[in-house]
RNA sequence: GGAGAGGUACCCAAGUGGCCAAAGGGAGCAGACUGUAAAUCUGCCGGCGUAUGCCUUCGGAGGUUCGAAUCCUCCCCUCUCCA
């Protein structure tokens, strides 16, 4: 690959990058550059939106640069305030830890482990004194920080802003100071944050880093961002049905947000749906597809496909889900089984569901009196989307006499 | 340190002695319609073995009252202005 097309190919998809000049002169020195991701242990597990600034970071690796992940060990117990209308509430060490963890296992699907240099920032900033934090803290100004639109919107508000929530872009920025970093990559929500650490680097002699921003994915809902906390994610571990049928309930619109940001599909075929060359339908199954295939792989993204074609389109009983539920007696409280399966928090909300007219056992509509009897009964279905084969089984120790 | 405004269910937000398990909106769930899309309409939206019933909830702890989200006391937290 030419100089100029593997540059064009890191530029894609790519929201900002500053300044965008000086990733040029750097890419053409031709030394591997240091790249840097930051992530928070926040969540343990590494959904759709996080893969948007992996897969870039990925690129950079295969270009044969030097990448290095920095699992904020420390940064998450102090919490991002980017982009949060609230103050992050802070982690537990063992949270962290745990979180971290998954997060190293779970970023090997996507990133090429050879080439790759993790680090936790609780190896530097976990030595930091009072001393050092002051001085951090002295480059840069209150004025500064509140300019920030999400700082701004908070004390507008009248919300709460921690002090410790200003320190957090200096710690990340001091992150770049520490492991020298030629680019930093980040969301747009982390533009600041990216910044600061120019700032602080140049303040150190260095060069500053150059800042690369990639678009913030929205969640399920279309609207907010993809986070676990919010639960409108696709986590990258998820089942390959479960996967499958979460892409396929997004809006079309969300659609091909998602072509744009997460498909590797081509330009052409981008445009191609987003002018409704292709039907809609055929556009969201070809997504869904490619996403599975790229976690689970081939095999499972078909089974994926033929599951929700059967079980959704034609809304057959294709391969249910098996529980077994102990219990001592012959049948059991329909209400009861909802719960006991998880298809209800409780027992008043299972009610609820069978009043609407949204259970049926065996494909029959069932009422509030309805009892599951052990042996006869089979398949429980709470709206369209919860489907169990549910066998009822003594529970050890035999039946109750 | 002083003055003022606030803390209500997942979120926003009404309610200032009984008609309050608590208006309204959003989110969510279910039903109709569909392409498990959007939009729209309808219902549900604290818990309890099936209930014109009981239990828990309006920042926390006490108190007044036949009765408190509402009144009183103390405490905790947030915001604004002043210093």
């Amino acid at each position: 690959m030419t100089a100029s097309a593997s540059e064009k190919e890191l530029l894609r998809g790519v929201a900002h990058i500053f300044p965008e000049d000086e990733l040029h002169a750097r890419l053409r020195t031709g030394r591997p550059l240091r790249v840097k991701l930051g992530v928070d242990p926040t969540a343990a597990d590494i959904h759709l939106g996080h893969t948007v600034v992996l897969t870039k970071l990925r690129q950079f690796q295969d270009l044969g640069h030097h990448a290095v992940l920095i699992i904020g060990d420390f940064t998450a117990m102090v919490g991002d305030p980017s982009g949060r209308s609230a103050t992050r509430p802070s982690l537990s060490r063992a949270e962290v830890d745990a979180h971290a963890r998954t997060y190293e296992d779970q970023v090997s699907r996507v990133l090429d482990p050879r080439r790759l240099e993790v680090r936790r920032n609780s190896d530097w900033l976990g030595h930091l004194s009072l001393d050092d934090a002051i001085r951090l803290a002295s480059k840069t100004t209150v004025a500064r920080m509140l300019e920030r639109d999400d700082f701004q919107q908070r004390y507008r508000k009248g919300a709460p802003i921690g002090l410790h929530e200003f320190l957090y872009p200096l710690l990340q920025g001091y992150d770049s100071v520490v492991m020298q970093a030629d680019v930093e990559l980040g969301g747009t929500d982390q533009t600041f944050n990216l910044l600061v650490g120019r700032e602080l680097q140049r303040d150190a002699g260095q060069e500053g880093q150059v800042a690369v921003v990639v678009p913030i994915l929205e969640g399920l809902d279309g609207v907010q961002k993809m986070s676990k906390s919010l639960g409108n994610h696709v986590g990258i571990t998820e089942a390959p049905e479960e996967m499958y049928g979460k892409l396929m309930s997004i809006s079309d619109k969300l659609m091909l947000r998602y072509y744009e940001l997460l498909s590797r599909q081509s330009g052409e075929q981008l445009l191609a749906v987003e002018r409704g060359e292709v039907a809609p339908m055929d556009a969201k199954k070809a997504l869904a597809a490619e996403l599975v295939e790229r976690f689970h792989g081939p095999a499972a993204a078909e089974t994926a496909a033929r599951f929700f074609e059967e079980r959704f389109q034609k809304r057959s009983a294709y391969e249910p889900t098996r529980i077994e539920v102990r219990t001592p007696t012959a049948d059991v409280w329909i209400c009861q089984l909802i719960k006991e399966v998880g298809f209800a928090p409780s027992t008043s909300a299972a009610r609820r569901l069978v009043a609407q007219g949204a259970v049926r056992v065996d494909g029959q509509a069932v009422d509030v009196d309805f009892r599951f009897r052990r042996g006869v009964h089979r398949l429980l279905e709470v709206g369209r989307r919860r489907l169990a084969a549910v066998t009822l089984v003594v529970p050890e120790g035999g039946p109750s006499p």
